[in-house]
Parts: structure tokens; C-alpha cells; sequence
DNA sequence: ACAGTATTTATCCAACGGGTTAATTTCACC
DNA sequence: GGTGAAATTAACCCGTTGGATAAATACTGT
């Protein structure tokens, strides 16, 4: 019988086929966690077969931690750019809180992660190497926006760095990581477009006023007391 | 051979046991989650056959939500002793902040466990009955410090209840159930005595500062720009 | 063409883990 | 002191899961 080699049964595509596997264990190590998660899943939704996951990337923790780099390599890489330098100190810190803000909303996985990698202990993270170096560019710019403010009058306060933005990823963080829960104690929806616009400004409107002092308007201006009923849907 | 009946076996305590059980199970799911957690671990620690979790409780689901509902029940019952009811706005607000921040130090367990209901996007805590029912008092609790320290002049702007309580949660929440991550990333213990009070302090300051516009000695003395070199320790 | 290597597929398996069945022991009440 | 229900134990069942083995197929350089 003609053994009809003429249709291909498979391309190599080595690097294509491993982005896909980590693309495919990120959203299962998100959705599930690292003990949930399940390595035929991930096989399947890249399109793959499960014994390429340990061909490529080894064992499924290895791949659980090349997932987790990868996710604070993006984060990281894109505040980079944020270009804070040349904002002046307030709307730096505005900026600052509106990125975060918005980065966790697109990047709900991120969030997923580090609750995963915190129930570890951070077993995985302290391994790594290449994570730890690139946090302190990071530190410093902000330091660099505080110290800008104190001098120019801007903010009434100095603040220690890392304790500034733990504050701030953590009033956005809590927010969007727990929704769940939150929406259903309060019964309320968190995650529809004005809750979110509105926990913006709430955040925004907190942070700056404590820094600066000056109350913004859109922190006066919040829906506040919005009724007797909790429930504002 | 004497069959020796004189010596007792076991004795029975379903209620006891029930209890055993319960708390094993929330130190289990704390530490592995849900998809982590293991129910021959849970019966070893509770001094228990794994027969006896079906037994009393049910099966590993049903196990999980009434620790769930156990943990939610715990922090509202300690909440509702604030009495926040007679203290001025301002007290009220740093000593709910106090309070929140001492109660997920000492139960870090609860942290764990919302964290794993988030990640299971709330769908055991929605069938439960219980929990939806016991947080409007909480949240009329918070609205009427609000409201009072907007009349007496003691806030300069009105916050929804909600907003302000997940903000208080958040900043606490964040850093204490991401410790280990933020430890490793910043590279400095998050979680010792100095630490932790220096946490205290930055979030009473913060979230004061925001509410009354003035800034509280301990904001101003915080350890700020504590040197070019962010390790402190 | 051809050899050698890189990539992918098709199976297999031993351990594990939740859940169940059935037998045993204790205790409350008569 | 006997009896039946409640509580507990021990043993087993069986689908799942991470991981391993070996064979097949595509590509690369010569």
C-alpha cells in the first residue's frame, strides 16, 4: 500500500509548541492552582501531547515556576515603561496606582499565581534567581517619585517605597482578587464597569489625599452613601 | 484468652470528634488548599478514621464550606464586639483597622481559605445560606462611623461603607497572605516584629490622613526613605 | 541520498486519593 | 444484664494522575 507521505502528520515547531504549553499551563495553574491544576489538561489545550511538556519544560513544578517568572517578567517589564521620571510626583503616583490597577483587571491570572505561589510559601519562588534581581529598579523609581514629591512640597509625607506600593497593589489586588467572595457578601456585582470605575477613583482619590493632603475631587465626589440599602445594583 | 474488655477501645464523643474534625480540616485546607488538601491527613490529625469524616460531616466538599462558613461566622462574631458604636470617628476607624489587622495575624488560616474560595470563584460560599445574611450588619456598622464623623466634622468626605472596609481589608489582607512572595521579592522579612508594626502604623496614618486630611505624627514618622539601600533589615 | 538528531505520538503503570462496604465496639435505655 | 442504635474501625474499590518507555516521524547538514 502507498504509504502516502505526501500529507504531513505533524510540523516542528519547537519554540511555537513551547510557548503554547506555557501559555496552556499558565491559564490551568490560574484556574486551578498548583495542585488542581492537571498536566493532561495542559497538554490538551496547547495541542499537544502530554510527554512534550516534559520534553520541553520538564516536570510539572518546573513548569509551574517558568510560568511564574514569566508572569513577573511581564508586569515588571511593562511598568518599565511606565516613564514615571517625568511626571510630576502626584500624577506619577496616580499613574502608578491607574497601571496596577488596570494591569491586574487584564491580567486576572497574575493575581491567580501569586495567591497559588503564597499558599507554597513561595517554596518555588525562593529557587529562583532571576526573579529576585528585578525588583529593585522598581523600588527606586518609586522611591525616586517620592523623594521628588517631599522636595517640591507635592507630598507632605515621606514614605517608605515598598510600603507605599504593597498599599497600592494591595487595595487593588484584594479588590479583584477576591471579587468573588466580595460580591457575594455584599451582594453586590464588583466587577460590573461602574464598580470598577468607581474603585479607581476610590483608590486614587485615598492614596493622594493622604499623600498630598488635598482631598481631590474625585474622592469628595465619590458615590458615597449611596442609599440606606447596601445593595446599589 | 482473656479478652481483656476491661480496656476501652476508644470512647465516644461525636461531638468532640465532630470538632476535631472540623479544626484539622481548616488547618488542612488553609495549608493545601482545596484541590491540595488530603482527607486521610485531615482524619490523622484529627485523631480520626477517614470514615468518620463522611461519618459527621460528609463528603470532602461538604467539609470544606462548613470550615468556610465556620471562618466567616469567627470574624464577624469578634467584629460585632468592636463597639465601635461609642468612640469618635476617627478612634473607631484606626481601632477597626487594628482590630482587622490582629485578627488575620493571629488566623492566618482565614486568609488561606478565601484565597481558595476565590479561586474556586466563590461557588461553594454562593450556595451557602448562612454567610450572605451576616454581613449587612457589619457593613451599617462602618456606615454609621462614616456618617457620624461627617457631621461632626471629624471626616471631610463622605466613603461608601463597602469601599472603605475592602480598602482597610485589602491593605491588610494583601500584605500579611502575600508575605512570602513580597518577602522574597523585596528581600527583607515582612513579617517581624518591626515590620509588622511599622505596617500598622502606615495603614492607620494612610487611611486616616485620607479620611480627616490631617496627617497623624505616626504617617509623618514613619521610617521613610530609610536609606539609598531598600533592604532594611 | 543518507545518517543522525530533534520532535512528536502511542501506550503503559504504579501510586495515590476519594469514597464505600461491612464488621466491630460502645453506650443509653429498658 | 441485654438489646438496639450510635459511633468507630479496618479493609477494600476503582478511577485518576503524574510520570516513564519505546517507537515513529520530521528535519538538518553533508
Amino acid at each position: 500500500m502507498a504509504k502516502a507521505k505526501r500529507i504531513l502528520k505533524w510540523q516542528r515547531d519547537p519554540a511555537g509548541m513551547r510557548l503554547r504549553i506555557l501559555e496552556a499551563a499558565k491559564q490551568e495553574f490560574a484556574a486551578y492552582g498548583l495542585a488542581g491544576a492537571r498536566v493532561d489538561r495542559i497538554a490538551a489545550a496547547a495541542g499537544a501531547n502530554k510527554r512534550m511538556l516534559y520534553y520541553h519544560v520538564g516536570n510539572k513544578e518546573d513548569l509551574y515556576l517558568e510560568v511564574l517568572e514569566g508572569a513577573y517578567e511581564k508586569i515588571r517589564a511593562e511598568e518599565r515603561t511606565l516613564d514615571l521620571e517625568h511626571l510630576d510626583p502626584p500624577e506619577a503616583i496616580g499613574r502608578l496606582i491607574d497601571f496596577t490597577w488596570n494591569y491586574f483587571l487584564r491580567n486576572p491570572e497574575f493575581l491567580a499565581l501569586l495567591n497559588t505561589e503564597n499558599l507554597a510559601k513561595a517554596k518555588h519562588l525562593k529557587r529562583s534567581t532571576k526573579v529576585k534581581s528585578m525588583h529593585s529598579p522598581f523600588v527606586e523609581m518609586i522611591r525616586t517619585v517620592v523623594t521628588r514629591g517631599v522636595e517640591s512640597g507635592d507630598f507632605r509625607v515621606a514614605v517608605d517605597p515598598v510600603q507605599l506600593y504593597i498599599s497600592i497593589a494591595g487595595l487593588a489586588f484584594f479588590y479583584l482578587s477576591n471579587s468573588a467572595t466580595l460580591s457575594v457578601i455584599f451582594g453586590r456585582d464588583l466587577l460590573k464597569k461602574e464598580a470598577r470605575d468607581e474603585r479607581l477613583e476610590h483608590m486614587i482619590a485615598l492614596v493622594l489625599a493622604a499623600l498630598t493632603g488635598k482631598s481631590t475631587a474625585a474622592f469628595v465626589g465619590a458615590p458615597a452613601l449611596p442609599s440606606l440599602e447596601h445593595r446599589v445594583v
